[in-house]
DNA sequence: CGAATAGTGTCTATGAGACATTATTCT
DNA sequence: AGAATAATGTCTCATAGACACTATTCG
């Protein structure tokens, strides 16, 4: 057995450092039950329902990204919020473990997950053991977030191993499983709050590389539902990049990656033209 | 205190995870000192000075990289080759612990070290303890391949806390320290034996990653020395990319990113018109 | 009709690939 | 001179940015 709660220093430097896992998983706005914390306080203050039909902020006209945090309920970090996340079963994979976690906090799984980097600086927290953070990234589409929150994940996932955790190793990872609480919130990536260990490191990091990937590849497209009009698709870029994006051009680039299939129909109940559907296929069009 | 060898099927599933490091490490060619396997049996066969000589096969030719591995001396996986690596101390950042326990297989400091990725499925050992590997790639230069054979690393790191780790989390690192002798020796990339854990699936991974970066970075200067000709860093390029470069297109692209400097001397010694030497900069020229 | 957005066409500058040509050094 | 490689110049084509212009729907 592994005897880990209240080491001495001493004891420190002979105990193999502890592996977690955070998520930072972005969406262009919370799901409409998800609480949203004020970007000052860190203070639960309405659900994305009310505040936004409050501040008509329509995701149509969305130009940042959100993040679910989870307050932590004990030391180190007591009070802050981190991001979802968990210590490492025997019998998961890094990637299934997470999956689970990060579903623990939302209640929803994300339609995209991948791994960033892993964080394990000795000064990540001199008086507790030795932290390694295995940092993800992921993503939750439109018809991810519209799905009603769900006790387990859509995948089959090893869960009931979660409780047999040490409770010592519980107490270091990114942050405590919440139950669909106060405890559980989402933040704009433009006005996070003070955040534990440092996932705040980790989070600019992850922003980072989601705009790499996104000049090069098609990920944007698996913030929206299965069907979306170009101009949707653009202002995901817009939100990820940053920066204005010529509609004409963008539109031509798109089409000509061959990775976007007309679905014939159009959009409903525009004050203007109604824009074509389209729907993404890993397949690339032969021309 | 941690007591962690032989732990029973039933207490395996709470022991936390056992965290290594491993390295790939890529050079044009051996130290001149080095073992150089045989590719199909893993028998060390010469020094890379002998068998080059032999086969007449100079670093200028070179169409292939080459990496260091570490032969296992205790189970699991005894007696197979290994990435050099090892468990985390306590009080070192995991680029440290990369570095070092890098020296203490090739007994060189690399010029470059970066992490590649972490590693953690559940299959990778059935019966041992579970094993998150969090991988490096870095690459030697001709200068650090040059220099003479050093016990430390040329930068300060502490490395007497090697010792202390315990012996069962020693066994389960990438690979045991070797203090060199046959139990380290270099491989060509083509020519791999068979690995130990699933460092098959890292090296091939690395050797990707390492094909990305150089379309759209400077890394591949550092495998070679400080001054170099345009063709040696072209070869780096085609050993790289595994294709031909148009040598023409590629002085111009390379002079175009602003990185190269002239060094105003000329190759010595060629048997036709002599090159001019350049120098990397960091910062690019102001045009 | 006018407002608003969807969608098309076109001009231009830039950069990559291909390759001909000149330059320099050694034997 | 002839061999071998360095170094330069030039042509073409593909692509990105800018932007004018046409099309369609609603109120």
């Amino acid at each position: 057995m592994v005897q880990l709660s209240a080491p001495s220093a001493s004891e420190r430097r002979f105990m193999p450092p502890a592996v977690a896992v955070s998520t930072v998983a972005f969406a262009l706005h919370p799901p409409v039950d998800a609480n949203v914390a004020d970007p000052g306080t860190g203070e639960v203050i309405s659900t994305w329902g009310e505040y936004a039909g409050r501040e008509g902020a329509r995701d149509e006209h969305s130009t940042t990204l959100w993040l679910p945090l989870v307050r932590r309920t004990r030391p180190p970090f007591d009070g802050l919020w981190a991001l979802p996340g968990g210590p490492i079963p025997w019998d998961e994979d890094l990637d299934q473990t997470a999956a689970r976690t990060l579903h623990e906090a939302v209640l929803r799984s994300p339609g995209y997950l991948e791994q960033l980097y892993s964080f394990g600086a000795t000064t990540r927290s001199a008086t507790a053991q030795r932290l390694v953070t295995i940092a993800y990234w992921g993503s939750y589409g439109a018809l991810d977030l519209a799905s009603p929150p769900s006790p387990q994940p859509s995948r089959d996932v090893a869960s009931d191993v979660a409780s047999a955790a040490p409770d010592a190793v519980t107490e270091f990872s990114g942050a405590l499983v919440a139950s669909a609480d106060d405890n559980v919130a989402w933040f704009s990536i433009d006005r996070l709050p003070e955040l534990a260990f440092d996932h705040t490191e980790i989070i600019d990091y992850a922003v980072w590389r989601l705009r790499q990937r996104t000049e090069y590849s098609m990920v944007a497209h698996r913030f929206l539902g299965r069907e979306f009009t170009l101009a949707q698709l653009r202002r995901v870029h817009e939100a990820i990049l940053g920066e204005q994006l010529d509609p004409a051009n963008f539109r031509r680039d798109m089409l000509a990656q061959g990775q976007l299939e007309d679905t014939g129909r159009v959009e409903q109940g525009t004050p203007h033209r109604p824009a074509r559907l389209y729907r993404f296929t890993a397949e690339p069009e032969k021309a």
